[in-house]
RNA sequence: GCGGGCGUGGCGGAAUUGGUAGACGCAAGGGGCUUAAAACCCCUCGUCCGUCAAGGACUUACGGGUUCGAGUCCCGUCGCCCGCACCA
């Protein structure tokens, strides 16, 4: 008789009420157990979950579940990253308030997310947007600025045009707004930073100690920060036009060995000496309006011709009496890097190489490779960047560069002309927005007190509901009254700053939120030293920079104010791949799958629009994006297949760190393995042996072999989940669930009991990926309890050794045959058997065995 | 240019970290069950030679090397992906 087919989205809704209703995720701050802290990135509210989520969170999820089972006291919360432009963007389209538009989305999105049965704990759930939140953020930001890593300066900052906002330079790329994507302009105006700079050495050097992050990250924010040891050097400068109190100037340079071929120096056209300069030079004037138009885009920058422009000065090089070098202002120096002034040394630095060329200035080799000649050596028409021997350079000659380079910084710090310096890349953090949806940023200005912090007592600032959308700009400018209040200080008429914090802030220490989401303070110290940091962290690779670097910043600036004790907040990172699908279109439209039929297979595949029954083009596979439509909604999986079967389908065959394409083939497979299952405990129930049978004294042959097979893929399961290694740990689970199938057929002394525990040790190692499958499958195997209540299956060591072991036997490197035997044979006995196997004699042809080689457990190569 | 990573069947990918290459899944082919289809079950499935046998040769992008033994380590070549970039 068959049994009825597992109805997934029924039994799903089932368990999550049990779970829910029991309270089984709750996670205590105090607890005995050792403590395992699992986070993904929380979302965005954007309206909907995309397959994106369910990626991240089921990973996240096996991983909690698992932990849970073995006996860790398991904090896996959930909050939103709610404050944002597209909320402003909705009320300016829609009419509507943009914390409507987010809470909306909260309630949908949460709603999504528990139809995925995950383990978390929901009775810690926040939002940033929450007054709650962003007033603790305040405290935060108050904290920061007593402790001077908040400060106000006018800035040259990045705008951008479309979405009228200041942005970081972590989030321009390639020139343009890393959201809008328009072209940014360069504005002065006051901005509150955050002095992450303070900690660019530490955040450097502590990535050392990330040992389990990924390499690629960890090299992506090294380079970011940019560290380079160099000297600072001053040249003396002259000339008729020189603007008083510019006697000096001051260049950065990591190669001060080659200060001896230094023919030039250049000015950035943003040098503060540059402005001054063209006040009254209207040709440098129209020069350095010239360079603000140049783009920062790769290819434009390779194609721009090096360019300078003479300013008639002169600096003195600091170590030939008498030799002048010309000042040029160039179109290649950047005023945000060292000090906006460099000495050019054309023969050792390819741009300087091509501006020495155009304005034919002298090309003075002074590191000859060694082996060469420094009379004849040749550049050959290009700058020498390698090593070798340092000549023409008075008293460097002989050294190598590292020698010339400790020589030349200890002579220029002796005669005061130089000292040696670390410059970095990294800036400081500029948090303000000028937009209304995002964290006041509490301070007052007041005309005779400048920026007055509000006090501790006045917080929360909060946002006024009331405020309009109709025209671009910020609202809170707008606002009839909110900005109209009195100074703290003095007292007299002042006014609030309109600004918000860059939603990276709420970002950046939500992890420590969690812990004690109810505190009074930003973070209860007692709950974040129990629970920080975080044991993994799992999100996308996209956040390699700005989240994970900011983040890094905000562990220490409140350990620096007493709200934290650890320094990295994520111990282990985990970067997961991205979801991709086909791309359908038809006369350049995009469809979505869903509007699409596929026929035939392989070669014969063809697509056609359901609706019009025309032909579909097939397109490239791609990341899961609105703008190519190839999305799948994970709702309509669910919701047919089950939550399981999609989470079973996003950790099978793709490795996790990589790029998983969704298919339907692939969801029917996840989908047929659950059905295979749920028949496989009904054929196995009336074959095992009922609950509680005592373990027998002694098992079958067949009794042994299954039961060997299921505690070595226990214990290969265990260790891939905790690998990460998710895809591999399903084979493994697959491979169980086909022998276990294959051993029902099969009896003898104490085979029912095997199967019982096969069957049982089956569902709960497929537990924490589909857990709603093994709840129904622990109920239906006779217990009451609940599944995510079991601790993890202990593995029966002694079951992992086998008495026999079957080795590979080699002829000259050559697989000929193999060879079962006991597994406490020696060497001498295995060396016998292997030579006296059939193919390993015919293999030899008659040859003499020189050498045999075996290696216990592992191969036998006859050498002959 | 600099940095990081990758290259294994028709496809996604395994491979105890130097020890039987191709686990597991998908796709495909054959068979069973069925009036039929779906579902399900069983078998085959890297390439080539060989009768679809016995057996053998080749095979982890390509070319070398180290080693008893290389997908794994080293050198070189080619190709792809990602990040950064006029950073002095």
């Amino acid at each position: 008789m068959a049994i009825e087919r597992y109805n997934a989205p029924a039994r799903e809704k089932h368990w999550q009420h049990v779970w829910e209703s029991r309270n089984v995720f709750k996670a205590s701050n105090d607890d005995k157990r050792p403590k395992s802290y699992v986070l993904e990135m929380f979302p965005y509210p954007s309206g909907r979950i995309h397959m994106g989520h369910v990626r991240n969170y089921t990973m996240g999820d096996v991983l909690a579940r698992y932990k849970r089972a073995k006996g860790f006291n398991v904090l896996h919360p959930m909050g939103w990253d709610a404050f944002g432009m597209p909320a402003e963007n909705a009320a300016m389209e829609r009419k509507t308030h943009p914390a409507k538009w987010t809470y909306d989305n909260i309630a949908a999105m949460r709603a999504q997310l528990k139809s995925m049965g995950l383990s978390l704990d929901w009775s810690r759930e926040f939002a940033t947007c929450d007054v709650e939140y962003y007033h603790q953020q305040q405290k935060l930001f108050l904290d920061f600025y007593k402790k001077g890593l908040a400060y106000r300066g006018i800035g040259k900052v990045n705008w951008d045009p479309v979405d009228q906002t200041v942005l970081a330079n972590e989030q321009v790329i390639d020139g343009r707004g890393w959201r809008s994507g328009a072209l940014v302009e360069t504005r002065e105006m006051p901005v509150w930073y955050f002095k992450i700079t303070e900690y660019a050495d530490e955040l450097l050097d502590a990535l050392g100690d990330l040992s389990r992050w990924p390499e690629k990250v960890r090299t992506m924010q090294a380079n970011w920060i940019g560290r380079s040891e160099g000297l600072l050097m001053k040249y003396a400068l002259s000339g008729d036009r020189l603007p008083s109190g510019w006697q000096e100037l001051e260049v950065f340079t990591t190669r001060a060995d080659t200060i001896f071929g230094g023919s030039f120096c250049a000015l950035s056209p943003g040098h503060p000496l540059t402005l001054e300069l063209a006040k009254s030079d209207p040709e440098l004037a129209a020069f350095v309006e010239e360079c603000s138009h140049i783009g920062t885009s790769e290819e434009e920058l390779n194609r721009v011709e090096k360019k300078g422009f003479n300013t008639g000065l002169a600096a003195t090089h600091p170590l030939i009496p008498g030799r002048k070098l010309p000042v040029f202002v160039a179109n290649f120096v950047l005023m945000g890097y060292g000090t906006g002034a460099i000495f050019g040394c054309p023969a050792h630095d390819q741009r300087d190489f091509e501006f020495a060329t155009k304005y034919e200035l002298p090309i003075t080799p002074v590191v000859i490779p060694e082996g060469q000649d420094p009379a004849t050596f040749d550049l050959g028409g290009e700058a020498y960047d390698g090593p070798g021997r340092i000549a023409n350079s008075d008293f460097l000659n002989g050294l190598s560069i590292d020698e010339a380079k400790a020589e030349i910084a200890q002579r220029m710090e002796e005669i005061g002309k130089g000292e040696r310096r670390i410059m970095y890349r990294l800036r400081d953090w500029g948090i303000s927005r000028q937009r209304y949806w995002g964290c006041p940023i509490p301070v007052i200005h007041c005309e005779a007190c400048g920026a007055v912090p509000v006090p501790e007592a006045q917080l929360p600032v909060r946002l006024p509901d009331d405020v309009t959308f109709d025209v671009p700009g910020n609202p809170l400018v707008r606002h009839p009254t909110w900005r109209q209040v009195d100074c703290p200080s003095c007292g007299k008429p002042a006014v609030r700053d309109t600004d918000t914090m860059d939603t990276f802030v709420d970002s950046s220490w939500y992890f420590a939120r969690f812990c004690s989401p109810d505190s009074e303070r930003p973070v209860d110290l007692e709950a974040a030293k129990y629970w920080l940091p975080v044991d993994q962290y799992i999100g996308g690779i996209e956040h390699a920079i700005l989240h994970l670097l900011y983040s890094r910043f905000f562990a220490r600036a409140m350990m620096a104010t007493g709200h934290l004790n650890v320094k990295e907040p994520f111990a282990g990172l985990f970067t997961q791949g991205m979801v991709t699908h086909e791309t359908y279109s038809r006369s350049g439209q995009w469809l979505l799958p869903s509007e699409v039929r596929i026929e035939g297979e392989g070669d014969q595949r063809r697509a056609f629009e359901i609706a019009t029954g025309e032909p579909v083009e097939i397109g490239s596979i791609e990341k899961m994006s609105k703008s190519k439509k190839n999305l799948v909604d994970p709702d309509d999986i669910i919701s047919s297949y089950g939550a399981d079967c999609a989470r079973w389908f996003m950790l099978s065959d793709s490795p996790p760190e990589r790029d998983v394409i969704w298919t339907e083939a692939g969801v029917s497979g996840a989908s047929r393995f659950m059905q295979r299952v749920w028949r496989l405990i009904d054929e196995a129930l009336p074959k095992a042996a009922p609950v509680g049978t005592p373990k027998p004294q002694s098992f079958g042959p067949d009794a042994d072999a299954l039961r060997r097979a299921a505690h070595k893929t226990l214990a290969r399961v265990g260790q891939n989940i905790e690998a990460l290694r998710f895809n591999v740990a399903v084979a493994q689970i697959y491979e169980f669930a086909s022998t276990l199938h294959s051993a029902l057929g099969k009896t003898g002394p104490g085979m029912d009991w095997a199967i019982r525990e096969g069957v049982e040790l089956l569902v709960q190692m497929f537990g924490p990926m589909m857990p709603h499958l093994a709840e129904e499958c622990w109920e239906r195997l006779g217990y009451n309890t609940l599944l995510a209540d079991q601790p993890w299956p202990t593995v029966e060591e002694a079951l992992l050794v086998d008495d026999t072991m079957t080795i590979a036997v080699q002829v000259n490197g050559k697989r000929r045959d193999e060879l079962t035997i006991a597994r406490d044979a020696s060497k001498a006995e295995v060396e016998a058997a292997a030579l006296k196997l059939e193919p390993v004699i015919r293999a030899l042809e008659g040859r003499p065995v020189k050498k045999v080689i075996v290696v216990p457990q592992r191969i036998v190569n006859v050498v002959a």
